[in-house]
DNA sequence: ATTTCTATTTCGAAT
DNA sequence: ATTCGAAGTAGAAAT
């Protein structure tokens, strides 16, 4: 990995044409050969960048760029795509190079999966008397998250998000059409479930029939926690 | 900026919970406190990172720490949420600050709103003899991208996207639905444009008797040049 | 300030 | 290898 801070302009053409007018920046090259350049502030999204696989060339200015005050043009470019990234260096007030080695890579934990695998383990939440038939229940078009049935014995289909908007009412929505038109399962009911739910989704949701539901992580994960150590 | 190159783990928790196992990595800390931490490949996206507004905290390590071979504990705590990120640090192999200044950004050119101005200026690229009606047609639930007439006289109404997928064909489907209870419209077709369209979309939209149009961006924007070039 | 939508999205899983 | 959905999405535009 190289680090450069440098006072550089630069020139992006690819998906789009951009262009970044000259400035004090940090530019990583790492290993793999991408780039990136980052201003001090922002967040983590560098101001321009070449994704792998790429190659960078180094070359000397031209008269006119010498005269502007360009140092050197690096041009990366993609190894895929016309991609093309170029930078003009001016003054360079850091240069090093340092063998970080291959990264072991993160651990996470604690998404949708998770919310599913709770609410199948806590499926009263829904109402009392209600009981899960099974997670991940199979459709002609995918995987409802999960099925159960409420006190009557009737059906429900439980689509679950973290944050539920409207693409998730017109998933479930698919899903309630189809398992419908299924005589031993119909009538279906939809209960649509996240930590929250965006009011154009409730709106639609609720026009539909389908019921909305707020999944509290914490307190799911409290009750999941204290059944563990049940054990 | 400061740019350190050490050996470390990090912990964060937040949204989820996450880990970052002991290696060598650059750690960025920008002027306004935000931090990224970098492996030496994969793309822009750093392995942890905190976003503004944030606050570091430098500590010692405990005894137990200490015999691990921790030189310092940084904590980055987020100012509004709880979200919170621990960098145990070993070796450090690099530590310079840098000046850079404010950043004066990044100037694009050529996304979607290009897409939609050259489609309004080349309409004919729908078939001969259709004519614009106007673009960002505005709706009750929002403004369809174009409308325009066909030979006959019969409404048409384009959605247009970079990437065509599901979505954009929901969202063409219930505009149609809409203009379509409208007598003075009715009967409106519908026209789904992109530069690109998924397979899944492309099933979609020709089950709804939503016509498919592939947006050869460069070719368009030829005849634009060309087109511009006349006056 | 808040919501919605796009992205040079990136990333991972499933097909 | 593609396709599809989620992201600690981030960032911009519209409300």
């Amino acid at each position: 990995m190289r680090l450069v801070v440098a006072e550089c302009s630069a020139h992006y053409t690819g998906r789009l044409s951009a262009h970044l007018p000259l400035a004090r920046r940090l530019i990583v090259v790492k290993a793999d050969g991408s780039v990136l350049l980052h201003s001090d502030g922002g967040s983590y999204k560098p101001l321009n960048w070449m994704s792998p696989p790429c190659a960078m060339a180094t070359t000397a200015p031209d008269d006119v760029a010498r005269e502007r005050g360009v140092t050197a043009v690096w041009t990366v470019q993609h190894a895929k795509s016309d991609d093309r990234l170029e930078i003009e260096l001016h003054e360079v007030f850091h240069d090093s190079a340092h063998e970080l080695g291959v990264d072991p890579g993160l651990i996470k934990d604690g998404v949708e999966a998770h919310l599913q695998e709770m609410l199948a383990a806590q499926i009263t939440l829904l109402g009392d008397g209600h009981t899960l038939v099974r997670r991940e229940y199979m459709t002609a078009i995918g995987p409802v998250d999960i099925l159960a049935k409420d006190p009557t014995g009737a059906s429900v289909a439980i689509e679950i998000k973290r944050r539920g908007d409207i693409d998730g009412v017109e998933q479930l929505t698919r899903y309630l059409d189809l398992m419908n038109r299924d005589p031993l399962l119909a009538p279906v009911r939809g209960i649509f479930a996240a930590q929250e739910i965006k009011p154009q989704a409730r709106v639609l949701a609720t026009d539909r029939g389908i019921e909305c539901l707020i999944l509290d992580y914490d307190a799911m994960k409290g009750v999941d926690d204290v059944d563990s150590r049940l054990f």
